[in-house]
DNA sequence: GAGTCGTGGTG
DNA sequence: TCACCAAGACT
């Protein structure tokens, strides 16, 4: 595959040791870093799927508390995963978790695989993901992009505001040119934190970064993005804030709740009804007897 | 490849 | 205020 990018203006081993050497000062000290355990690393992965690491930290601690292993996670019903989900939203993500843990406990010995193809096979694990956990729970060495990887490199080599909507060719063969020898998994979590601290999607603190001098970008005078405006979520009235408002009244209760509860939360009925049959295909709602429903397994 | 899937903080 | 954004995956 060849790419119709230019080739890099910055040194590798400069951008390199800039950011690496910024991450050993600018470092947050968070929970899945300090006890970086494969399955500690593999749920705040699953956690941080386009959530902020605020909203992640008290889930997290409570869930690794009460299932320290993949095994006290299958053990329990998927709806017990769901409900301790909270709001962190995309509750599908606590299903495919638990499903994960399941096929970890079947088919792995309860331990996290370490291939990238055993990885990409568990439920909810992608491209990001697997890479991920190869490099922050096993040090491995892997192309990892985020969406803060992908920013700090669209600008700071390729000179764009922002990367594409989607990865391209050219894009995994800049990540994959970058990718140092040694300690790649360093760089990795260097190069995503510099994303999230400094060089961050609205407002990018160019005056503290430790790569401004080589940043292409800022060379060029920050250009605005050029391109298609990135699609805007809706929200109001949307098929998600009804799921939404569908999931919060089960999580929220103990036990099954009637059809008459979840009626009262949205007043569009055919809306409604489709909605709750889509949750219910999705395996995050379960229908039992004398029109109730309830999480999964609970 | 474009759509869909939650939730809440913020510039 | 409100559109944008957040360690994506899946269809």
């Amino acid at each position: 595959m060849t790419s119709s990018m230019p080739p890099p203006i910055v040194d590798p081993t400069r951008l390199h040791d800039a950011v690496i050497d910024w991450f050993g000062r600018a470092a947050r000290d968070l929970p899945w870093r300090r006890d970086a355990t494969p399955w500690a690393v593999m749920v705040s992965e699953f956690m941080l799927q386009q959530t902020p690491v605020a909203r992640v930290l008290p889930v997290y601690e409570a869930w690794l508390e009460r299932w320290p292993t993949p095994a006290d996670l299958a053990a329990e019903p998927a709806g017990e995963a769901v409900r301790a989900w909270g709001r962190l939203g995309y509750p599908r993500r606590a299903l495919r978790l638990h499903a994960a843990a399941t096929a970890i406990v079947e088919g792995h010995g309860g331990q996290v695989p370490t291939s990238p193809e055993d990885l990409r096979a568990l439920p909810g694990v992608g491209e990001y993901t697997a890479a991920a956990i190869i490099s922050f729970a096993h040090g491995g060495r892997a192309v990892v992009m985020d969406t803060n990887i992908r920013r700090v490199l669209a600008r700071v080599v390729t000179g764009v505001e922002f990367p594409a909507a989607a990865v391209t060719a050219a894009e995994r063969e800049l990540a994959t040119s970058l990718l140092p020898a040694e300690r790649a998994h360093v760089w990795a979590a260097a190069t995503m934190e510099l994303g999230a601290l400094v060089c961050t999607a609205r407002s990018p603190q160019c005056q503290v970064c430790p790569v401004a001098q080589m940043c292409r970008w800022r060379a060029a005078g920050h250009p605005a993005h050029d391109g298609p405006p990135r699609r805007g979520q809706s929200w109001e009235g949307t098929d998600r804030q009804c799921r939404g408002r569908l999931m919060a009244v089960l999580r929220d209760a103990t036990g099954p709740v009637a059809k008459a509860a979840l009626d009262v939360v949205w007043p569009d009925a055919a809306q409604r009804e489709r909605a709750l049959d889509a949750l219910v295909a999705d395996g995050l709602v379960e229908p039992l007897e004398d029109e109730t429903y309830a999480l999964p397994g609970t």
